[in-house]
DNA sequence: CATATATTCACCTCTAAAGGTGAATGTTTA
DNA sequence: TAAACATTCACCTTTAGAGGTGAATATATG
């Protein structure tokens, strides 16, 4: 999990996830295109979301297509969801001690 | 938003989190007590959950209590959850074309 | 084959986090 | 006031990410 939360941390992550996940499969080039940093901080920023496993690739001759996968997400989400449950249980058994 | 997903991708920092919603409100030395590491790293750990706002400080006389603010995580959660939205979204209209 | 394109690899700089040690500060209590 | 405790501050080392440049590799196309 902790690989997947930095991987998202990054705003630049963040907005490529949302580009696969809007328009689908997408070569590499195609990812790069609306930043303006350099391919290779690309191509490093995808390899950190590959290593996550939150984006896959497919390899078609000399192009390179990425998917989104959203799943390793879910152990995050649901980390944050039982903890505010967690904090949320304890006020209300807070509030019932004080009257 | 980059800073609550960054402070909340390492393990200690989730376990102090945990610790507090679970615990409530908790001296700093109560907090580092769990953990082999210094108190020193510990104060470092808490002092980036203060920066990202999932942690609230009360001093009184020579103790510090710390309390859990769950609230930053919200917008991270959302963002996830319409992240997968829209990419379920996307697989929905794709098996309309596909038939 | 030669050229253009796509992607990666190798290396560099800068910045910051993780962890540590030791001293300084502030607060309580005997 | 002196001693004990809690917390922070200042400094150091190691590790890793962010960004860049330029070369190498692999594929497609004239």
């Amino acid at each position: 999990m902790d690989e997947v939360l930095a991987a998202v941390a990054d705003p630049t992550r963040r907005a490529i996830l949302g580009r696969l996940a809007a328009g689908g499969e997408a070569r590499v080039t195609d990812v790069a295109k609306p930043f303006t940093i350099s391919l290779n901080s690309v191509s490093k920023h995808i390899r950190m979301l590959e290593r996550a496993r939150l984006v896959t690739r497919r390899v078609a001759g000399r192009e390179h297509f990425l998917s989104l996968n959203p799943e390793p997400l879910d152990a995050a989400v649901a980390w944050a969801s039982e903890l505010k449950e967690l904090w949320a249980w304890r006020l209300g058994e807070l509030e019932k001690v004080l009257g």
